[in-house]
DNA sequence: CTGTTAGCGCCTTCAA
DNA sequence: TTGAAGGCGCTAACAG
């Protein structure tokens, strides 16, 4: 492989004038340039990153870390991410945490001592104090998914509540008045806010909120089944469920039907999220939106723009989530008041 | 950030000692050992990973390179890469090439100008030609879902000819001799060998192909529903569908419920790949598998034995597919015979 | 077992 | 505009 030397002594000059041409910071005359350029061509030149990163104390590279590498929502915004760095010519080293605090920490120490010039976060346990101590330190790292007040301009975030808020609200306006709720795990912010956004519809139309009938799941299809089931068990009336994410309604759905349950028409139902796949089942899920891949994007340019001084791009922090009525919901008909109370 | 420098001082020790230690490579008292981490603790000393790997030609970073980073494959895959190689501290770059032989080429370019010790590539529109070649050179590079004879120890697929075999053979036993077929871009691999798996299968049942019934499409739901919208626009006899994923079955399913097909009275499906979606759908898709994640396994492992040199691991390149029958596919009844014919 | 000494390939003042 | 020279932090012979 040739090196820098390589081609210094084939263009006839210095050091220091390739790496000039190389980096075009300073002013190099253009037939000089153009020798360099020359014998670059000849040799096949390619730089060594890690050299550069060393002398430069610059790595190009972005830390990613992901709570779950799976799953539907990762790796849209892996694309986002990895497309807008990669056109910038930095690249993406990827972690994930599973949501558990150790192996969070443990992720961010790892992409740290990988000398990555910025970190992109998607955590979900470690404490908001941690965050904020990390963002202090000399590594600039930008949020996703979480909201923190101190360091708000360091976060990308989806209004969860207004989503909450918006999908019970759809449910209600349909006439629904015995709701069950199934949530993510309240550990998490989103799945916090998700719930409380659910309450506020509720208060709003006076609708008692019935701890009984809310239950807390994992945020996967088989949580969802699950706490499908024991709401059943519960022999209480229910004419719809909302739930925080689209796996859950899932698994909820299909607890429902194997039941000899129909939906909409016994027992209606909203999701959360938006994922491609329940857009193609039967019946199609009502959801809310939540453009994790604009998110991601959003990080990726926060960087460039912090990071790599790019001045080209605008970052939006707060994202607006967006009611996708499809068929799984529909309007509370007398007839199924009391569908599924025997 | 303290450096190798400082602890030497601390610990009174070599520059050398000090990396020593840090590689236990070659054999160190335990008291000056001791000294040094003392040192480093103390310190709070991470060594830089950068300087390791210029100063030891080893960026302890290996590649990835996929088609795309969304959709359900990826995920699963990328899950057991990261696993099996973050435990032994290398970590993993990623690219997408999208199914383009420029991007993926320009992907690979990428990753090795990125100094990776490997890379573990998962690409469909190069050609062998250049597969071959890229493992001739000094990095060394396995390939996933790819097979090609001259380089086959360093390729790990899935027996894909047998599980198109499988789907379709599953389907004939029922009874079905109306089949038809909706397959993936024929220009890659793993679409062909499951199209040459089902015809086997149905020269096997002494069941002619129907090469109007026999739909190239894209792998993806919108694609499954357009197949199935064109082939019911055929008017010809079809009692079950054999889908070459899931994903496409589960487009060309809704398309089938939204006409008022029922699903498997009416028409049968079968799909392929086993992702976790389908299976809380209505009703739950019959499949064969495809343990990807296991795969993405592999190719870690072969990366650590071959690169990192651990004896630990043994890898397995061909990986075999499994029928699951569920809730799709059922016996042909006489009633149902021309059921979509009108 | 430990220290000394060159580099790894490139960037970046400082002079010229 | 260009060149010389000193690192960046660490590894890897080679001695001792």
């Amino acid at each position: 492989m040739a090196t820098i030397y390589d081609v210094s002594i084939m263009a006839g000059v210095s050091l220091a004038t390739v790496s000039r041409v190389m980096n075009n910071n300073t002013k190099v005359s253009d037939k000089t340039k153009q020798k360099v350029l020359d014998a670059m061509q000849a040799l096949g030149y390619r730089p060594n990153t890690i050299a550069q990163s060393l002398a430069s104390n610059r790595s190009n590279s972005v830390g990613v870390l992901v709570s779950q590498l799976d799953g539907p929502f990762y790796g849209p915004m892996m694309t986002e991410i990895e497309t807008a760095l990669r056109s910038a010519n930095k690249h993406v080293i990827i972690a994930s945490g599973h949501s558990d605090e150790k192996q969070e920490k443990e992720g961010v120490e790892f992409l740290m001592s990988r000398g990555c010039d910025a970190l992109i976060l998607d955590v979900e346990a470690v404490s908001d104090q941690y965050l904020i101590e990390l963002s202090q330190g000399s590594t600039p790292v930008v949020f996703i998914n979480r909201y923190i007040d101190a360091i708000k301009e360091r976060c990308v975030y989806l209004e969860n509540e207004m989503g909450g808020y918006l999908a019970t609200q759809h449910i209600l306006s349909l006439g629904h008045k015995a709701l069950a709720y199934i949530s993510g795990p309240l550990f998490k912010l989103d799945a916090r806010d998700r719930l409380q956004g659910h309450k506020r519809a509720l208060a709003e139309f006076n609708i008692a909120f019935d701890p009984e009938l809310c239950v807390e799941s994992n945020f996967r299809e088989f949580g969802g089944s699950d706490a499908m089931e024991h709401l059943l068990s519960l022999n209480k009336p229910i004419t719809a469920v909302v739930c925080a994410n689209d796996q859950m309604a899932s698994g909820a759905i299909s607890v429902c039907l194997a039941r000899g349950l129909r939906v909409p028409d016994d027992i209606s139902f909203i999701g959360y999220d938006n994922i491609p796949f329940p857009q193609y089942i039967s019946p199609k899920l009502s959801t809310v939106s939540n453009p994790i891949n604009e998110m991601g994007k959003m990080a990726a340019r926060w960087v460039l723009q912090q990071v790599y001084n790019d001045k080209n791009v605008v970052v939006e922090s707060s994202f607006q989530p967006e009611l996708f009525i499809r068929d799984s919901s529909q309007a509370l008909a007398l007839s199924n008041v009391n569908a599924n109370t025997p």
